[in-house]
DNA sequence: CCTTGACCTGGCGCGCGCTCCAGGTTGTTT
DNA sequence: AAACAACCTGGAGCGCGCGCCAGGTCAAGG
C-alpha cells in the first residue's frame, strides 16, 4: 500500500473536479451536507475520493431541484446508520418521480414553444413569398 | 356579434385560468411582461383571451428557466412591431436549445440517481436474502 | 527573510422572483 | 344601509442559494 501520492484533493481541485466552487463546498459543509472532511495539519481541507462521489450525488440532487433542506435531511439519514437505508431509498425514489415530472413539464413547455415558433415561421415565410 | 357574455376575465379568474396568482400577474404587468390590459370603469383589470394566450407563453418561458429580464426583452420586441419578428424568432429558437440542454442534463442526473438507487436495492436485497 | 498564493473562519450582501401588507375604493349581497 | 368580497396602488419583506469580503494563518519558492 503506497499512499504518498496525492490521494486527496485540495479545495480548489475539489471544486474543479465536481464543477462547483470553493464557496459552495464550504457552504454545503456548514449546512451538514458534507460531513467528515479530513484536514491537513494546517487546518486546510483534504477531500477524499469518497467525498467526490458524495458531492456528485449532491450536485445531481441540486440540479434536479431538490431544496437544500431536503438534501440536509437525506444526508442526516445517512449519518444515522444503515437502518435508515429503506427510508433513504424511499426518498430517492420519490425524488426521482419528481424529476420525471419535471422532464415531462419541460417537454410539454417545449411543445408550446414550438407552436409559437411555428407561428413566426409562417409569418416569415409569408413575407418571403410575397 | 354579441359580446355581452363574460368575454373577459377578472384577475382571480385569470389567475386560475393560467395557473398563476394575482400577485404574479400584477408583478408581470409592472415589469412590462404584460401590456395593454384593459380596465373596467372601476379601475379593475379585465383580461382578454389574447392576454390568456400570452400569459401561457410567459409561463412556458418561466417554467423553462428564462429569467424575467430576458422575458422582458422578448416582450419589448413584440411591442416594437412586426419588424422584430426575425429577432424574436431567433431568441425563441435559442431558448429552445437551452431547454433541450436542460432536459438532457436532467436525464443525465436521473441516470446517476438510478445508479444510487441501485446500490440501495442491492443492499436491501442482500438483507432480505440473508 | 520576505513575498506570494492557497486556504481558513465568520459573517454580511445580494439577485431573483415573487409574496404580502396597509390603506383605500368598488360593487354585490342580504 | 350595512356588510363583505374583490380589487386597487405603492412599497416593503422574504426565502433561497449562494457569493464575497476582511482579517488572519500556513507552506513553498526565491
Amino acid at each position: 500500500m503506497t499512499n504518498d501520492e496525492p490521494i486527496w484533493l485540495t479545495p480548489s481541485a475539489m471544486a474543479e473536479r465536481t464543477g462547483t466552487t470553493i464557496d459552495t463546498l464550504r457552504y454545503y459543509e456548514r449546512e451538514g451536507l458534507i460531513v467528515g472532511v479530513a484536514r491537513a495539519g494546517s487546518g486546510h481541507r483534504r477531500y477524499s475520493e469518497a467525498d467526490v462521489g458524495w458531492v456528485e450525488v449532491l450536485r445531481c440532487l441540486r440540479l434536479t431541484g431538490m431544496p437544500i433542506a431536503q438534501m440536509k435531511a437525506f444526508t442526516a439519514l445517512g449519518e444515522e446508520g444503515e437502518h435508515t437505508e429503506p427510508e433513504r431509498y424511499r426518498q430517492l425514489l420519490a425524488h426521482r418521480e419528481r424529476v420525471v415530472a419535471q422532464v415531462r413539464e419541460l417537454v410539454a413547455a417545449l411543445v408550446v414553444l414550438d407552436r409559437k415558433t411555428a407561428v413566426y415561421e409562417a409569418a416569415l415565410n409569408a413575407k418571403g413569398l410575397r
